[in-house]
RNA sequence: GCGGAUGUGGUGAAAUUGGUAUACACGCCAGACUUAGGAUCUGGUGCCGUAAGGUGUGGAGGUUCAAGUCCUCUCAUCCGCACCA
């Protein structure tokens, strides 16, 4: 019968759904697997990275189904977000239908190309059931104090008219749409996520074996953990006068406490305090006012191409030598990190160099080389020895460090800080479609909590998308609420919350029984038995937002005591990006596949198996069409030559010694096959040559004609292409053994015991003949029988090394 | 600038601990079947050379009987972060 993918896969579809084949067992007595994909947003169709993705998560979920294991590998679609709303502002459509109909046609491409997943606990995050228990969880967090409202300069993008966390302004602009984004003064909620720095850095390592490097790097140069000393510097008198006492001293964090002495100014943020009190106060000149404000208000990426600044006129005290340093503003200096204002060591600090030689500052050196001159028209950075720093001379720079800390608390006018680069999370949108923060502002009793029992607030679906302001603001009932604690009128907080907040928590939703879903998020027991994820598979992109965000949740619910460990993805595999044409499947670049015109031509199973051979999980996939023609005639022929087979219930035994010796290669083929699918689904995940030991096997197979053969081959070769091809694997397999080979798989070591054994010889390592001896030769005949095969290039020489490798070379070294 | 990766045939890629480099597939070439082939099957295919042979994993050195693999230096490309004091 000739293969029709179209049938096929539509008869496995069917019945795998009818069968319920795919649902996680309640019996919390075996042996789990927690196999993740991360979640897609439901922008409308499948494209070829969620085919990636999916297929490489399936793969593993089939194949620990195989191994009799309890999987659970779910789905859901991280339903809220801008787009939605994008798209309502472009169709006149209303967010929530275009989102709900848009997972409806994503759902059934998914099941189309055969995803194993456990249809009953399908979800979106815009379910007002997620909602309900996600406000919750924000109640409770608000509560323990990891939420907070405060005013704040944030980042807003102009065109999506919204508050973006730091993580979302990539290069200056919005993560989303790429405008350059203003900075703007208002009111927002944050996550303490700052509270869990040092815990986020330091899980990192339990996370070695099972994350790749370049996300731990990642994670860790985010958090960017910094030890110094932290110290204030005093106004001299006259400062003070100056600034008629409003500010006597200000705080500064240095990495180099071991430069203390090469101190020549100090420089303070634009936005610092006591620069926006002298501009208020006008203790400045017009002038340098302006100019302030015009530094102000360069973007971050503008700020870095000139370094620009000004004097303050104003001088503080050195704490150690009691000198008089001149304080000035620079654009350099961040307002966020630190305290907003630095010491400058423009001797051993290139950015204060640069500054200290455009405005003409003194540069003082107190470190030179370890070897050889300092040159002092460079800063030195590198670690050298001290000089001209008093009771500290002669220290190694790096070693003094510790020690200029300890006399700076010894003497009480410093001390030891460590200093981290995350912010807190700031969490609210000015947005329509997404959970509402269940918060209401009460005249009387300030910002109030909503009662759990009203839980979920919902957003209401008369609303009007203009793209102007947020729909909520607008709407006329939503925002007019009693106050939950004195009944008085009130209003409700009409900010959303950012979507990263839903997809911090789903792995852990997916871990309930869909039939509790209304009474509870998920039970403790339930997140016991199925928590950590065993594989979580997802894109590169999100190594730093979501997966910061989720681990951040992880330990606050483990600290509000929902659940009772600390990681909640035990592997992580980012996938590579799929390209064509050399660069990123875009809309844009109009270089897209569509995978629902691969599955009409070829069907699920070649689009799957091409995925996965084409190149290892973890690197990019060049899309290449006539490599999907190669998949599709590869699972063509697998059909074809399965009718070789004699159908059977159990796997056949074979006399080995009997065998002839294509018979006996085609086993071993297939036995290494295997073995390397064990091997892949354990440690490797490169399907590519998982995939390409069957091909091998299939070739060995074709080199003889004996039915039992066949048989066991195919016994095999089904159940480890399965989680690749299953409609095909399926197919075959119901047809011949009655699904009985879609298990465990045992390796035959007899099948790779040999008679005789190929070895190569080389002279001087260079392969110069091939012999055939048998397996248990001694290493004395082996020498000989090489020394004969290789005598051409033995004439005359001296030999002065013999060198046998057990069944793989022998090497003899000669002279002359 | 800092950090992380990656460089192997015409192409996607193999080579698990240093041990016969290029498995598997695409492409290409030849042949078979065929009215026909963008179907199927068989064989060939790193490069130079008629051959013997030489040469070959970005480049240059080194360690070793033996290096794609280890060490030193270097070049290129990609990704992330980036005035973080």
């Amino acid at each position: 019968m000739e293969y029709s993918s179209r049938s096929i896969e539509k008869k496995w579809q069917e019945y795998w759904k009818q069968n319920r084949s795919f649902e996680p067992s309640t019996d919390f007595s075996k042996e789990k697997k927690y196999i993740l994909s991360m979640f897609p947003f439901p922008s409308g169709r499948l494209h070829m990275g969620h085919v990636r993705n999916y297929s490489i998560s399936d793969a593993f979920a089939r194949h620990y189904r195989q191994q009799g294991l309890n999987v659970l590998h779910p789905i859901g679609f991280d339903s809220f977000g801008m787009p939605a709303e994008n798209a309502a502002i472009k169709n006149g459509s209303h967010p929530k239908g275009w989102t709900y109909d848009n997972i409806d046609y994503m759902k059934n491409e998914f099941y189309a190309l055969g995803f194993s997943f456990s249809r009953e606990r399908e979800m979106a995050t815009s379910d007002e059931l997620y909602t309900k228990f996600e406000q919750s969880f924000i109640i409770d967090m608000y509560e323990k104090g990891l939420l907070y409202r405060k005013k704040g300069m944030l980042n807003w993008c102009p065109h999506d008219q919204t508050v973006l966390a730091n993580e979302q302004v990539v290069d200056g602009c919005c993560w989303r749409c790429d405008t350059p984004i203003v900075k703007k003064d208002m009111n927002q909620y944050y996550f303490k996520i700052t509270q869990y720095s040092d815990e986020l850095l330091g899980d990192l390592s339990k996370l070695e074996a099972g994350w790749p490097k370049q996300v731990l790097t990642m994670q860790e140069n985010w958090i960017g953990k910094s030890n110094g000393l932290e110290f204030d510097l005093h106004f001299d008198e006259a400062s003070k006068a100056k600034l008629s006492a409003a500010f006597e001293r200000f705080d500064v964090f240095t990495t180099r406490p071991d430069t203390i002495y090469g101190v020549s100014y100090t420089a303070l943020a634009p936005e610092h305090d006591i620069v926006t009190y002298m501009c208020e106060n006008k203790l400045l000149s017009q002038e340098s006012i302006a100019e302030i404000t015009a530094m102000k208000n360069t973007s971050s990426i503008d700020r870095q191409k000139e370094k620009k600044g000004l004097s303050l006129g104003l001088d503080v005290i050195h704490p150690l030598t009691g000198a008089k340093i001149p304080v000035w503003i620079a654009n350099f200096v961040l307002m966020d990190y630190g305290s907003g204002a630095v010491m400058a060591v423009p001797a051993h600090d290139e950015r204060d160099f640069d500054f200290a030689k455009k405005y003409d500052l003194p540069i003082n050196a107190v470190i030179k080389p370890l070897e050889g001159e300092l040159d002092i028209n460079a800063a030195f950075t590198e670690v050298g020895i001290l000089f001209n720093s008093a009771a500290f001379d002669g220290m190694n720079s790096k070693e003094s460090q510790s020690h200029v800390i300890d006399y700076f608390e010894a003497n009480k006018i410093g001390k030891r800080t460590t200093n981290y680069k995350l912010k807190d999370w700031g969490v609210s949108r000015q947005r329509y479609w997404g959970a509402p923060i269940p918060f209401i502002h009460c005249d009387s009793c300030g910002l109030v909590m909503e009662k759990k029992e009203n839980l979920p607030i919902a957003l209401p679906e008369d609303i009007e998308i203009t793209g102007e302001g947020n729909p909520l603001d607008k709407h006329p009932t939503f925002k007019h609420c009693k106050c939950p604690k004195c009944g008085a009128d009130a209003t409700r907080e009409t900010d959303t919350m950012d979507t990263f907040v839903e997809s911090s928590w789903y792995f852990l939703r997916f871990c309930a029984d869909a039939s509790n879903w209304e009474s509870e998020a998920f039970s403790k027991e339930q997140i016991a038995y199925w928590m950590g994820v065993d594989h979580y598979i997802g894109g590169i992109e999100h190594a730093i937002l979501h997966l910061l965000y989720a681990r951040f949740f992880t330990k606050v619910f483990r600290d509000l005591g929902y659940i009772n460990f600390d990681e909640p993805f035990d592997k992580l595999l980012t996938q590579g990006m799929v390209l064509k044409d050399g660069s990123k499947m875009s809309k844009s670049k109009g270089n897209t596949v569509d995978p629902d015109a691969i599955i009409e031509k070829y069907g699920a199973d070649t689009a799957r198996l091409f995925i996965l051979f084409a190149a290892p999980p973890t690197q990019e996939l060049e899309w290449n069409d006539s490599g999907v023609e190669g998949a599709h005639k590869f699972i063509k022929r697998f059909y074809d030559r399965s009718s070789n087979i004699v159908a059977t219930q159990t796997i056949p035994l074979i006399a080995h010694a009997t065998l002839n010796k294509e018979e006996k290669f085609a086993r071993k083929k297939v036995y290494e096959a295997l073995t390397r699918a064990n091997d892949v689904f354990a440690e490797r995940y490169t399907f590519n040559t998982m995939i390409a030991g069957v091909m091998e096997a299939m070739n060995a197979l074709n080199t003889q004609n004996n039915s039992d053969v066949w048989s066991e081959g195919y016994w095999i070769l089904t159940s480890i292409m399965e989680p690749v091809i299953p409609h095909v694997a399926w197919e075959i397999s119901e047809k011949y053994f009655s699904c009985n080979n879609l298990s465990v798989q045992k390796v035959l070591e007899e099948v790779f015991v040999e008679e005789s054994i190929m070895l190569g010889v080389s002279i001087n390592g260079k392969r110069r003949a091939e012999i055939e001896v048998a397996a248990d030769e001694s290493e004395a005949n082996i020498i000989q029988i090489a020394k004969d095969a290789a005598a051409k290039w033995l004439e005359d020489a001296v030999i002065v090394k013999e060198i046998v490798v057990p069944k793989k070379l022998v090497n003899i070294v000669i002279k002359g």
